[in-house]
DNA sequence: TAAATTTGCTAACGAACGTTAGGTTGTGTA
DNA sequence: TACACAACCTAACGTTCGTTAGCAAATTTA
C-alpha cells in the first residue's frame, strides 16, 4: 500500500493533516487557524479533511495527549537509573529538551494552545501536566534533604526550571549552532549552577 | 466629573473596556474572545462598545504598548544606577518582575497575544522587544568581560532568563505567600547562583 | 435652560466559521 | 472483471463573527 524510495518517514493522510495542523495551530494558533486555512495549507478543500477526522478538535486533542506521552516517555526513560538528584535532575532536563527540540510545532502546540480543549479532556490534560510536574518537584525534593540543593520552595523551583526550558521550541532549529545535548547541557549547567563565575 | 468615595482607581468607560477585554484575552486568548463575550462581561450590547472604541484590535494594540512601555520604564529605572553586571541584572530582574506582577493580565496579553497583532503594529513590537532583549544582552556582555558571569553565548543566557521569570503571570496571585521583591529575590538567586548547595 | 457629550440601544450587514450530505474518481483487492 | 474503499469534490446548512447605521436617553457643560 504504501511505497516510497526517499528516506522520509511515510504518513497517512490522516498524519499528514495532523502535521500540517501543528504547524499552522504553532504559528497562527488553533483559534485563529480555520479548517480553511488547514484545507488550503494541504491543497485540498475544507470538506475533504473530514473524510479523515472527526472535528477541528479532534486534531488538537491528538497533537496534546501524544505530546504527553512523549514526555512522560522521555522521563520515564531519564529516571529509570538512579542516582543523586543532581544527575536525576540533569537527565530529566536533557529529556524534556530532546522532547522539545525534536518537534518544536507539536512542542508549542502542547504548551499554549491545549486550553482550547473542551471538558472533560481539558481537565484531564491539566492532571497530567500536574502529574509530570510532580515528578520533578520529587527529584528536587529528594536533592534538599540529601542536601544537593538550597531553594526556598520546590514548586517555585520547578516552575522556573520548567519555564527556562520551555522557551525553547520559540528559537531551536536543527540547523543552528547548538545541538539538543549541549542546549541541553548549558540549560543544565545555568539551573544548576547559576550564570556567576 | 468622576466623583469616588472609594480607594479603587476612577477609570473611563474606555479603560473600563481595555481592562475587562484584558482579563478576557489573558483566559481565553485574543482570538477565542468575541466581541459579544466581552459585551457580556461588561453587561452592555456588543455594538455599545463601539463607541469607544475603533476595533478590537485597538485594544489589543493599546494593552501590548502600554505593557511595552511599563516594561522599558521600569528598565530605565533599574539601570540609571551604575554598578558591577551582578548587582545590575538583580536589579533588571527585579524590575521585571514587579511589572509582571503589577498587572499578571495585561502581562499575559503582553506575551502572548502580540502575535495577533496585524502589520506594521506586529513588526513594531517585534522591533520593540528585540530592543529590550538587547538591554540584557548587554548586561551579561559586560558581565562576562568583567569575569562576573560564565556563559557559554549571551543570547541564550538572556532568552533562559527571561523566559524563566515570564511565567510568573501564570501562577503569582497577590494574596500568596511570596512578594514581589521576594520572587524577584529567589529568581535572582537561582539564576545566579543555581540550584546547588 | 440649551447645547454638547457620553453611553447605550435595536436591527442588520456581509463575511467567515465548523460541519454535513451526497456524489465522483481513481486505486488496490477478491 | 467486479467490488470495496480511500480521497476528494461541490453545494449548502446554521451559527457566529466584527462592525455599521441610526436613534434614544442620560448626564455634563455653557
Amino acid at each position: 500500500m504504501f511505497v516510497t524510495y526517499s528516506m522520509e518517514a511515510v504518513l497517512t493522510r490522516k498524519e499528514q493533516i495532523e502535521k500540517t495542523a501543528t504547524a499552522l495551530f504553532k504559528r497562527k494558533g488553533y483559534t485563529a487557524t480555520s479548517m480553511r486555512d488547514l484545507a488550503n495549507a494541504l491543497g485540498i478543500e475544507a470538506a475533504s479533511i473530514y473524510s479523515h477526522i472527526r472535528s477541528k478538535e479532534e486534531i488538537l486533542q491528538r497533537v496534546c495527549f501524544k505530546m504527553a506521552d512523549e514526555f512522560f516517555d522521555a522521563l520515564d526513560a531519564a529516571e529509570s537509573m538512579a542516582g543523586p538528584a543532581t544527575v536525576r535532575l540533569q537527565r530529566a532536563i536533557a529529556a524534556h529538551v530532546q522532547v522539545l527540540t525534536q518537534n518544536t510545532e507539536a512542542s508549542a502546540v502542547f504548551l499554549h494552545e491545549w486550553r482550547h480543549l473542551s471538558e472533560p479532556l481539558h481537565s484531564n490534560f491539566l492532571a497530567l501536566r500536574d502529574k509530570y510536574e510532580a515528578r520533578f518537584r520529587e527529584i528536587i525534593r529528594e536533592g534538599i534533604q540529601r542536601g544537593e540543593f538550597s531553594v526556598p520552595d520546590e514548586k517555585f523551583a520547578v516552575l522556573t526550571i520548567l519555564s527556562a526550558l520551555n522557551w525553547i521550541h520559540t528559537w531551536y532549529k536543527p540547523e543552528g549552532k547548538m545541538t539538543p545535548t549541549e542546549i541541553a547541557e548549558n540549560l543544565s549547567e545555568m539551573l544548576l549552577n547559576g550564570l556567576r563565575n
